[in-house]
RNA sequence: GUCCUUGUAGCUCAGUGGAUUAGAGCGCUUCCCUGCGAAGGAAGAGGUCGUACGUUCGAAUCGUACCAGGGACACCA
């Protein structure tokens, strides 16, 4: 499918005009169906006046006139006017959109590597991690659709104080205490049977932070002081005896995690979320990454190892040395490993972004994890795996991370500069995106005051959070109860309401999340897209097996505006993809699916009904027209992860 | 303090050099189903695009300053 737009761009390239060409519609319709300004662009470039500039152009492209353009003109200041052959493209586009996208091939070549979700495995996930689960994996669908090779992982970090905090809880918070040895039968039945394990798990985090981090204005009484140096002892405890690393312990530890990974992987695949390959932190450490990498680090004096000073004993990443500020000294400097040999998340990231490039001599081992529900293999990195190839060695590397981490972010990719890794360092991309709030009336709902127009941030550590499992469930409930559908899969429109309504905002927009704005089933949403597509269906249906057939249709001698407009939205999609792709946002997606499914419901309401239609080809027309719509939306909601339902 | 980011209609947000009218959804005021799915469509009210100066033929869009939110600057991740 390649739109007018996209051919007239082809051709002006063709001509010499190598800049981006955009187009816009002209202030009244008689002066075309679309035009550019490039010609006022080129001025100062070719330093003539613009009307001339447009002219030769017009000259150009009236020697041979692009696909489906049957005229251009020129108007002052000096925009060129294109006009569609609608008859044309219409016969074409209906044709085409049973086939394949075609978009303008990828100049660069290579696997992308996506790293998105890395949810700490210790608790549900909740809304900002559906935020980030959401992007990503509509990255990776943009990237598909414009011809990229994407390979998508997902990182556990299973070695983390987060994963410390909650065996911590799980072991000493409660009686039954662990009081040593392999059996572990006592304490995995502390978790309820009537509650999910990850939302028991969110709990006893929540709990064993009071302890151990206590909030400053709610002091600990005597008695809970105690409570909370015993924790804090278990928890040094159990923290050396996951390092360690084969302990009774840290098996347990892994086998925590590796519940709570489950957990997120169904909670991800229902909002049609997948992945390829899991990578386990733990794994990174075995795997001897930071060994190899350190060794280079010192080798290309990336780092240096401090004698004296703030950051005495520490090995770093020189950012700027020592600065005072009114509070005293302070470092400006990355620490990666600390003065008791341990070595910071940082450094592991640097280990772990070589070994995405293929920079490493040494690799994971592998195994299956599980078949997913998009029916594609999932694999895991497993100390006990095999070898197997093909894993990392991208070309390129998007790691979906929040704002907040863009500094650290910043720290690794500089490393592999210094490491002599220049192209591996400028093809890798931190994909941030702002954080999720609560809105003062979700807050509300889960017991927090805020004042009103006021939003709060979520919180782990105080089991703040909207936990993504609700919110589905939620979603699915008010569908249903808004549906006459009898066989309605609520679930699967849920999934598509909320992966609307988070791809809908541009990434450095912070979302406040509201669960009336959230749960809207009419208007700018998922709903109103599915809607489109099941009402496209729903014609085709009543019209008849094979109707809207792409081969058998004559177009009209002239066709209505709202066919031209839905045409026009139709012939669209490549551009919306390649500009996600070129963007890695997804907000080009998300308009450009409303304005298609808008285009379909300004025809559908301004066309006489199809159905009695008395000229044969006229409803033949319309009726493949419809189809063409139906081809289109399933391949725009298939690329935002929504499920096309015939019937909603 | 330094750096990053945001400020667009009552609310939530798109738009980031182009054309005398800056778009959408929600909310508000009116219409439109014995004619294909009204989770829809049509019409209307509602905006000095934070403020000021500058660059440009042209600025919501670029630059500078200021004001106001948010975030990052740990031997956390």
């Amino acid at each position: 499918m390649i739109g007018p737009e996209a051919s007239a761009a082809a051709r002006l390239k063709d001509l010499g005009v190598h800049e981006t060409v955009e187009f816009n519609s002209p202030p009244r319709p008689e002066m075309g169906d679309f035009s550019s300004p490039i010609a006022l662009k080129l001025r100062k470039i070719r330093g003539q006046a613009p009307l001339v500039i447009a002219e030769e152009i017009r000259a150009g492209l009236e020697s041979s006139l692009p696909r489906y353009i049957r005229d251009v003109t020129v108007t002052p200041p000096g925009f060129l006017n294109f006009f569609v052959d609608h008859r044309a493209f219409a016969a074409d586009l209906i044709r085409e959109s049973y086939g394949p996208v075609t978009p303008i091939p990828p100049e660069d070549s290579g696997k992308v590597e996506v790293e998105h979700t890395n949810v700490n495995p210790n608790k549900a996930m909740h809304v900002g991690h559906v935020r980030n689960a959401v992007l990503g994996d509509t990255i990776v669908r943009a990237l598909r659709a414009a011809g990229r090779q994407v390979e998508v992982c997902n990182y556990i970090d299973d070695t983390g104080i987060q994963v410390v905090d909650v065996v911590t809880a799980f072991l000493y918070l409660e009686a039954p205490y662990y009081v040593g040895g392999e059996d572990f039968s006592e304490i995995w039945a502390k978790a309820p049977s009537d509650r999910p394990f990850d939302y028991y798990c969110w709990d006893i985090y929540a709990a064993v932070q009071s302890y151990l981090k206590p909030d400053p204005a709610a002091p600990l009484d005597a008695a809970e002081q105690s409570r909370a140096t015993m924790l804090q002892e278990r928890k040094a405890e159990i923290t050396h005896a996951i390092e360690a690393g084969d302990t009774a312990i840290a098996h347990f530890a892994k086998a925590l995690s590796s519940r709570i990974v489950r957990a997120h992987l169904r909670t991800a695949a229902r909002l049609n979320v997948f992945y390829n390959l899991l990578n386990w932190e733990s794994d990174i450490l075995r795997a001897g990454f930071w060994d190899h990498t350190f060794q280079r680090l010192k080798e290309a004096g990336a780092i240096q190892f401090e004698e004296s000073g703030l950051n005495k004993g520490c090995w770093v990443v020189p950012m700027g040395g020592t600065e005072e500020t009114p509070e005293g000294a302070r470092s400006r400097d990355k620490i990666l490993v600390r003065s008791n040999g341990a070595i910071t998340y940082t450094a592991k990231d640097i280990a772990y972004q070589l070994w995405k490039f293929g920079k490493l001599d040494t690799d994971f081992r592998y195994e299956l994890w599980d078949t997913q529900a998009n029916g594609e293999p999932l694999w895991t990195t497993a100390w006990d795996g095999e070898p197997r190839e093909g894993f990392g060695r991208a070309a390129r590397v998007i790691n979906v991370i929040d704002v907040r981490q863009s500094e650290p972010q910043t720290v690794v990719y500089k490393c592999l500069d210094s490491l002599g890794f220049k192209e591996e360092a400028r093809n890798s991309t931190h994909l941030s995106y702002e954080v999720v709030t609560l809105s003062a009336q979700a807050a509300a709902e889960l017991g927090v005051d805020v004042e009103e127009g006021q939003d709060v941030s979520m919180s782990g550590r105080k089991g703040l959070g909207v936990k993504a499992d609700d919110l589905i469930d939620r979603m699915a409930g008010v569908i249903r109860s808004r549906s006459a559908e009898a066989t309605l899969d609520a679930e699967a429109l849920a999934a598509a309401a909320i992966r609307y309504y988070m791809l809908r905002f541009s990434t450095n927009t912070r979302i406040r999340f509201d669960f009336e704005v959230a749960s809207q089933t009419n208007g700018d949403t998922g709903v109103y897209l599915v809607y489109s597509f099941a009402r496209a269906c729903s014609i085709l249906a009543k019209a008849g097996e094979g109707s809207g057939r792409p081969d058998e249709f004559v177009v009209p001698r002239s066709l209505s505006s709202e066919e031209k407009d839905l045409l026009r939205e139709m012939g669209r999609l490549p551009q919306a993809i390649q500009s996600a792709a070129e963007s890695l946002t997804t907000t080009p997606l998300t308009t450009y699916a409303f304005s298609l499914a808008s285009a379909f419901a300004g025809f559908y309401d301004h066309t006489p009904p199809i159905l009695r239609e008395p000229d044969p080809d006229i409803r033949q027309f319309r009726l493949s027209l419809v189809g063409a719509f139906r081809e289109v939306m399933k391949k725009t909601l298939s690329i935002l992860g929504i499920p096309a339902l015939e019937r909603i």
